[in-house]
Order: C-alpha cells, then sequence, then structure tokens
DNA sequence: CACCATGTTGCACATTTTGGCAACATTGCA
DNA sequence: TGCAATGTTGCCAAAATGTGCAACATGGTG
C-alpha cells in the first residue's frame, strides 16, 4: 500500500485503460503488420477520422505506439508488440479455465 | 472487420477493462500470493466492502479470478498469472522506448 | 430462534469515456 | 497565392463507470 505501489499499479492499469476498447486493440493488431496512416487506418475499419486520431492518441499517450511525419500525412507504428501476446494468453488462459469448469459441471459429456 | 476478428477484439478488450482500474491491479498483484476473501482484500487495500465486492466481480467476470466459498467468507484467486506478467512486459517497453526517444531528443547527456 | 459476520445488490450522484460534427492547423501542389 | 488532403482539437450529448450508503442474503454461533 505504499506510494511506490500505487504508482506502479497506476501506470499499468493506464496501459490496460488504453487497451480497453474493441477498435483499439483492433488498431493494434492492424498496426502489427505495417505503419499506417490515419486515413487508411479509419477507411480501413469504417471510423470517423477524428475518432481514429482520438483512438490513436490514446494509444500514443499510454506509449504503445509511436507517430513518423511523412509529408501531410501522420505514420502510427506499434512499439510494444508483447501487449498482443499477451492478450492471446490471457484469452487462451481464460477461455481454457472456462472450458475446464464447464467439463466440471456437466461430467456427463466425458 | 469479419465478425470473427470483431468478436475477438470485444473479448480482448473486456479483458483489458477489468484491468484498466489501480485497484484491480493491485488487487491482482495482492491475489499473486493466496488466496484473499472480499474483507482481507478490503481491509488491506482501504476500500469499503462493497466497493471491494464491485470489482472483484468485475475481475472474476473477465475470467481473472475465481472464487471458492468456504463458511461465511468467499475466498478469491487469481486465475491467469499471465497477465502480470505481461503488465510487466508491457511497462518495461514502454518505459525503454520511452528512455530511448528521450536519448535522441537530448543527446549531448550521452 | 436471535444475532453477528461476510458478501452482494440497488440506488443516487459524480466523473469519465465515447462518437459525431465543425473548426482549425499543417503540408503539398498547381 | 489559392486549393485540396490529412490530422488534430473543441464542443456537446449520450453512455458507461466508480463510489458511498443502505438494504438484503447467506452462513455460522449462542
Amino acid at each position: 500500500m505504499d506510494q511506490r505501489t500505487l504508482r506502479r499499479c497506476e501506470f499499468r492499469a493506464g496501459i490496460f485503460k488504453a487497451l480497453a476498447h474493441p477498435m483499439r486493440v483492433l488498431m493494434l493488431e492492424t498496426l502489427k503488420e505495417k505503419p499506417w496512416c490515419v486515413c487508411e487506418l479509419a477507411g480501413a475499419l469504417g471510423l470517423e477520422k477524428s475518432v481514429a486520431s482520438k483512438h490513436l492518441a490514446q494509444l500514443k499517450a499510454a506509449g504503445l505506439v509511436d507517430t513518423e511525419k511523412r509529408g501531410t500525412l501522420v505514420e502510427y507504428r506499434l512499439v510494444a508488440p508483447c501487449v498482443l501476446d499477451v492478450a492471446a494468453c490471457a484469452e487462451g488462459t481464460i477461455l481454457a479455465n472456462r472450458r475446464r469448469k464447464l467439463d466440471i459441471a456437466l461430467p456427463s459429456r466425458s
């Protein structure tokens, strides 16, 4: 409960908050392949450009993506690919545990 | 942009949303050592018991923790420890990248 | 049974987040 | 210079979230 622990939890919660939206997860997965500019992402995902820009700004504030200006457009690229691996790990663990509980609840299916 | 991809992103965003609060992150880190009941956690973290219960309910709905009734109290235990490793990985990557950018911006410090 | 400890739920209120629209800034080009 | 393309920001309304308090449910004990 010391201040240092609280700071760490706030920082990590901030990272997770940036990931806590389906469209932002989808954006990161899209950026995994190659950098995209805002209008490309907005078009591919069916978003208003302002909405896409705001989502990307949140990801950037969390340090998950970075930008590079190229003339009149802004390229976003993924910084921390490990968060996507983590998402896959968590999803796998949670689904496996959910299945395990169902097997216990319904043993007749064995 | 197919439905299957969208479902996956929604599921993962749901996991991250459950993690997107400092107190819930702290709860998971606390549960890493051993199972705790609600009143113990509430007391240790300085929370109303109702608040602690609601946070834990969110973690349980996301599949990150599980419960076991022991008489009049309810024990919560961690299901997916990998999310804590993910948090550490992401934090490390982000902080390293942040430092790298500062070094580029301020090369005189080398 | 009454009583207490533990958890959960309902409600009200404040805060935060989200999406859409318009306005503005910046860059490239004719 | 004017104009078009790209991004960002400001504002607002709707939706979601967080917190505290009270009420309720459940299980153990005298």
